[in-house]
DNA sequence: AGGTTGACAAAGG
DNA sequence: GCCTTTGCCAACC
């Protein structure tokens, strides 16, 4: 394990991703406009997190209410099966309505 | 130290 | 609505 996971920044994102109760969803640019950071950042604090990580990483989506495609990991699909065990629903596209689930802060 | 690299977003065609 | 730029900035080496 190497990647980096202590920097303030980081923790003050895993904060606000650990408000997000089961069935809501939050996203990328969201979470970055609260810590004053952009997207692109706050998808690569969520990279370093580990496997066993209590953060509930996979409450966090784009801005198109859709699941981020990583590289070769099989990560995405576990994140869709955790989303709908938590009562969030997709739509035919494989798109979540923000508009129902997206988390007010 | 400076170039490379992303789990993005918004705007344009 | 899809695909292509374009802006972004912290971590990494």
């Amino acid at each position: 394990m190497g990647l980096t996971t202590a920097t303030p920044l980081y923790q003050r994102i895993y904060t606000l991703v650990q408000q997000v109760p089961p069935g809501r969803v939050t996203t990328y640019g969201q979470l970055a406009r609260l810590v004053a950071t952009t997207p692109r950042v706050v998808g690569f604090a969520l990279a370093a997190l580990p496997e066993n990580s209590d953060i509930p990483w996979q409450r966090v989506i784009n801005a198109k209410g859709r699941i981020s495609q990583r590289g070769q990991s099989d990560r995405a699909e576990l994140q869709y099966q955790l989303l709908i065990n938590e009562g969030v629903s997709f739509d035919e596209t494989g798109a979540i309505k923000l508009a129902d689930y997206l988390m007010h802060f």
